[in-house]
RNA sequence: GGAGAGGUACCGAAGCGGUCAAACGGGGCAGACUGUAAAUCUGCUGGCUAUUGCCUUCGGAGGUUCGAAUCCUCCCCUCUCCA
């Protein structure tokens, strides 16, 4: 073999194996890479996501930050999103059965997701593709040909299936079919590698052997570690509600990242740096060992991370303020407004004010609220929500982080 | 198709005729504390209401009873074993 390609394969697989905690097939894919190489042919770079939720989150950028390394090395970055899969439900490390989503939230949430990916990748430089385009030419008959090629004892073996038989919660037959299509889907590309979060190991491994019984090469497939959420001990997931969407309002990304335990931010140190974070590393060590400013190594973090997805200024921005809200106790600057029409000569009550301007969800909770001592009016503690406000402007808070500035008028 | 077990609030799970708006845990929210929207501690966590009580909840529909989440009937759904 030509020495440079050579020297170019070894590059290149050092670069993949970044941040990878499994490469399956990576030998095979030095060969082919090199082929690759010589003949100047792009590898096709496999990575699915089901439009489950409308936010991408920062979980998920680890591995779409190695799809980019692939599209930087000059391979075909594929973001292939599931949008028939996505009415099967992926079992993947479920405990229950995940519900199917109705089509036309579907298709909005895969709108929204090739907008969040482009903050990443450079979409015109990759196919964007979705599965429906080949499986809702499936006849039955090849579906059934398809499931002939993954035995039920296979399927068993993996872990949340075994895990829900066990206990007796109910596996349903679809579920099975996960694997097949996403698994079809790297056949239907051509996959050349699939990348994938480690949760995606068996289907991945699955489009392996596939791709082998329809006569073409098995795709190499790289893992990579799931991020812990905010609340610092499960994965994050759009399911759990705890995650850190990236097209979220810059000081909500902020607050979550603030909101994560000490222990999970070395996490985030660690898997969403992608190579430009080395300077933390110091930091990180301390923090870990239990003498860090761990405070001050969290606000450095969600300010990159802003920053990241909406811009320098907006990452100072974030943290200068939640130095001056959040820490200082002062009242932001962007403090939404309402108008509310004065009914009466007795002023508004503040229990019907809250309601209204949505602060809560009934009144027995603005209340509740209240008597806990989380209302304030023009920064005076107000126990009785009954209390009304006449005429005027009034700056009403609720808690430490919701403010209002209400106004009354005929 | 046969035989058992079970469906309770956001989730898990007690309760098995009145004292049940329903124990407990998780989650969420609030307060205190703190370098933090971490940790920890405390409280709250169906709706309406002058905190006085009223209204709607325990898979669904009926029924028994002064009174049902608790008993009966039918239906729907899940699990296990057998076929």
């Amino acid at each position: 073999m030509d020495p440079k390609i050579a020297a170019e394969v070894e590059r290149q697989l050092a670069e993949l194996d970044r941040s990878a905690v499994d490469f399956y097939g990576r030998d095979e894919l030095a060969g082919r890479l090199a082929d690759a190489l010589t003949a100047g042919r792009p590898l096709r770079v496999k990575l699915g996501m089901d439009p489950s939720a409308p936010d991408l989150h920062i979980g998920h950028t680890v591995v779409l930050h190695k799809l980019k390394i692939f599209q930087d090395l000059g391979h075909m970055p594929i973001f292939l999103v599931g949008d028939f899969t996505a009415a099967i439900g992926d079992p993947s490390g479920r405990s229950k059965t995940r519900p199917p989503l109705a089509r036309e939230q579907i298709e909005s949430n895969a709108r929204t997701y090739v907008d969040q990916v482009a903050k990443i990748l450079d979409v015109d430089r990759a196919e964007v593709r979705f599965n429906s385009e080949w499986m809702n030419a499936f006849a039955p008959a090849d579906f059934v040909r398809l499931c002939a090629h993954g035995t039920v004892a296979r399927l068993l073996e993996r872990d949340d299936f075994a895990k829900r038989y066990a206990e007796g919660t109910p596996v349903f037959v679809h579920e099975f079919l996960y694997p097949f299509v996403q698994a079809y889907d790297s056949v239907a590309l051509e996959a050349d590698v699939e990348l994938g979060g480690t949760d995606q190991t068996f289907n991945m491994l699955m489009g392996r052997d596939l791709q082998r019984d329809y006569g073409q090469h098995a795709q190499a497939v790289i893992t990579h570690p799931l991020l812990v959420g905010t609340d610092g001990s499960e994965k994050m997931s759009k399911s759990l509600g705890n995650y850190v969407g990236i097209a979220e309002p810059a000081e909500e990304i902020f607050g979550k990242v603030m909101s994560v335990s000490d222990v999970a931010l070395l996490d985030y140190v660690d898997y969403l740096g992608n190579g430009d974070w080395d300077d933390l590393l110091a930091a990180r060590t301390a923090v870990a060992a239990g003498e860090g400013d761990a405070m001050g190594l969290k606000k450095e973090i969600a300010r990159r991370l802003v920053a990241r997805y909406h811009g320098r200024d907006a990452g100072s921005e974030a943290l200068d303020r939640f130095e001056r809200v959040v820490q200082g106790g002062e009242v932001p600057d962007d403090v939404p407004e309402h108008q509310l029409a004065l009914e009466g000569q007795n002023g508004r009550s503040l229990l019907e004010i809250l309601e209204q301007i949505g602060f809560v969800g009934s009144r027995g909770e603005a209340r509740r609220m209240a008597k806990q001592g989380a209302l304030s009016v023009d920064g005076e503690r107000v126990e009785d929500p009954t209390r009304a406000l006449a005429a005027g402007t009034w700056l009403i808070r609720l808690g430490k982080r919701r403010f209002a500035r209400v106004t009354l008028r005929d």
